[in-house]
DNA sequence: TGGGGTTAT
DNA sequence: ATAACCC
């Protein structure tokens, strides 16, 4: 498939190109082509192998649990599988299993709407997060032992590059093997499979990994799901939702435009949220396809160039975001909301619960924050999503401290809390807030600093320039002195 | 709307 | 520190 000249076009291969490329070279019209019963015992398309290390189609797969929390609700508590069944935050029912929704229930009804459709919805509280994140990376850890190249996106769903893992199989395949090789799961729009092609076979031989990473989860985990399988991350999300429960589905090239256009509406599209679209409406922009023919000019001026041609390549299907792994959690945080905290000793009871939740789990993870964080959300009639944060770097004494689970951190960790608190809140004047969270981030293995040796001066981060405070590479939290 | 997460600016 | 995005 690798073209022969092309030497510095940019990465992003257009799928339609890489098609016809594949179709002249597999199509079998090639006189001198070898056959697939060739004695060499190498099948036919050894020889379109892409060189390592240039860029080639890739194989994407998009796994995505069904009803995430409701699933591991079932788990923990068996009785509750065969009945209707919504897990519960504040006054929500933030999912629930597919019995509810026979009955009507839908994702983020109120609870009061859920309980008026369907009486006999049994309610189980998911406001503490912790059983769903710790299958969550149970299910992200399973994923990884097939290939290490996972993206997390949410609790509930995870992206994995399959293209070397495709690559490998391809090469172990006898050429007698070829002509039995199967989809596993469904095909998109039932388009047929060209075993001439070797993008379609690659593909199924990824519909198969797909089909084994379900397999393992239910055995392992006990959790069901779905899977999409594309040639990027945006197709395969898109793909992965078209069989619903429990089931998996492969994109093939050719059908990537119906998908695409099977979307209703660009707010669809992964990539282009709430305020994109509101700002895409205004230009009359609401359809992919409007989206694909309107003009990138007049699109840069509006959305910056970035934002731009970004999201109009993802609407003709294109998507070159690598799969990046995302290893081990960037921050942790916790966060209650509630009607009204109006008073300073209030917010201080809250945040200190929220610390130790933190502090406990923060302990677990081994690694050591050395940032922190507090965000507010203060009430308001009308406007929507306006929350204010401030933070700081915690006290070098303290960050040793954290882990020993001994001497008092709380208290000395509460006061740095209140002070940022009170850097947000006037106390002095009413106020009336609807959400509190604590952040710990900026997470580093702990003692690796080297100090007094060579290296601690001869590494950047830890010589004097970001040490010194005031001319800190950059200067974005709020220091304790200035206080 | 909950209780989380991420990256870019 | 905020704003956008994701679930």
């Amino acid at each position: 498939v690798e073209p022969e000249e092309e030497g510095d076009r940019e990465e992003e291969e257009d799928a339609a190109r890489a098609m016809e490329r594949a179709e002249a070279g597999a199509a079998g019209s090639s006189p001198d082509a070898p056959g697939p019963e060739e004695p060499g015992g190498l099948p036919w398309f050894h020889d379109q192998m892409v060189p390592v290390g240039s860029y080639s189609s890739r194989v994407i797969v998009h796994v995505d649990l069904d009803c995430f929390y409701a699933q591991v609700e079932m788990i923990s508590n068996p009785e509750l599988k065969d009945k209707p069944l919504g897990v519960q935050q504040k006054y929500l029912v933030v999912t629930c299993n597919y019995e509810a929704r026979k009955l009507g229930v839908k994702k983020l009804m109120n609870v009061r709407d859920a309980k008026e459709k369907c009486p006999q919805l049994v309610l189980v509280n998911g406001e503490d997060l912790t059983r769903y994140r710790e299958m969550s990376y149970k299910v992200t850890e399973l994923l990884e032992e097939f290939s290490p190249v996972v993206e997390r996106l949410g609790f509930d769903e995870n992206f994995v590059d399959l293209t070397e893992m495709v690559e490998k199989r391809l090469e172990q395949l006898q050429s007698d093997e070829l002509s039995v090789l199967t989809v596993s799961g469904h095909v998109y729009n039932d388009h047929p499979v060209n075993l001439h092609d070797i993008l379609h076979i690659r593909l199924l031989i990824g519909s198969q990994i797909a089909a084994e990473m379900r397999e393992a989860m239910n055995n392992q985990l006990g959790l069901t799901g779905c899977a999409g399988v594309a040639s990027n991350k945006l197709l395969a999300k898109l793909v992965s939702g078209v069989f619903k429960p429990n089931q998996q589905t492969v994109l093939l090239p050719e059908s990537s435009q119906d998908l695409i256009h099977s979307l209703n509406h660009i707010k669809e599209m992964p990539g282009i949220g709430y305020k994109t679209t509101k700002r895409l409406e205004a230009l009359g922009i609401s359809s992919v396809h409007d989206l694909q023919t309107f003009s990138s000019k007049i699109l840069e001026k509006e959305l910056g160039i970035s934002v731009a041609q970004r999201i109009q390549k993802l609407s003709f299907g294109e998507d070159n975001s690598p799969v990046t792994p995302s290893g081990p959690p960037q921050s942790f945080s916790e966060e209650d909301s509630f009607k009204k905290c109006s008073s300073e000793v209030e917010a201080k009871n809250k945040i200190e619960e929220l610390l130790a939740s933190l502090l406990n789990r923060v302990c677990q993870d081994g690694r050591k924050p050395h940032t922190v964080r507090l965000i507010i959300r203060r009430y308001s009639s009308e406007k929507h999503y306006s929350r204010e944060s401030r933070q700081c770097p915690i006290p070098s004494h303290i960050i040793q401290k954290l882990g020993t689970g001994n001497y008092d951190v709380m208290t000395p960790m509460v006061d740095i809390l209140m002070k940022l608190f009170r850097n947000m809140v006037n106390v002095k004047m009413p106020f009336h807030l609807t959400l509190l969270s604590v952040c710990f981030c900026n997470l580093k293995a702990l003692n690796t600093t080297k100090k007094g040796t060579i290296d601690y001066y001869l590494t950047p981060s830890l010589s004097t320039t970001s040490r010194s405070g005031k001319r800190s590479f950059k200067m974005k939290d709020t220091h304790m002195e200035d206080f």
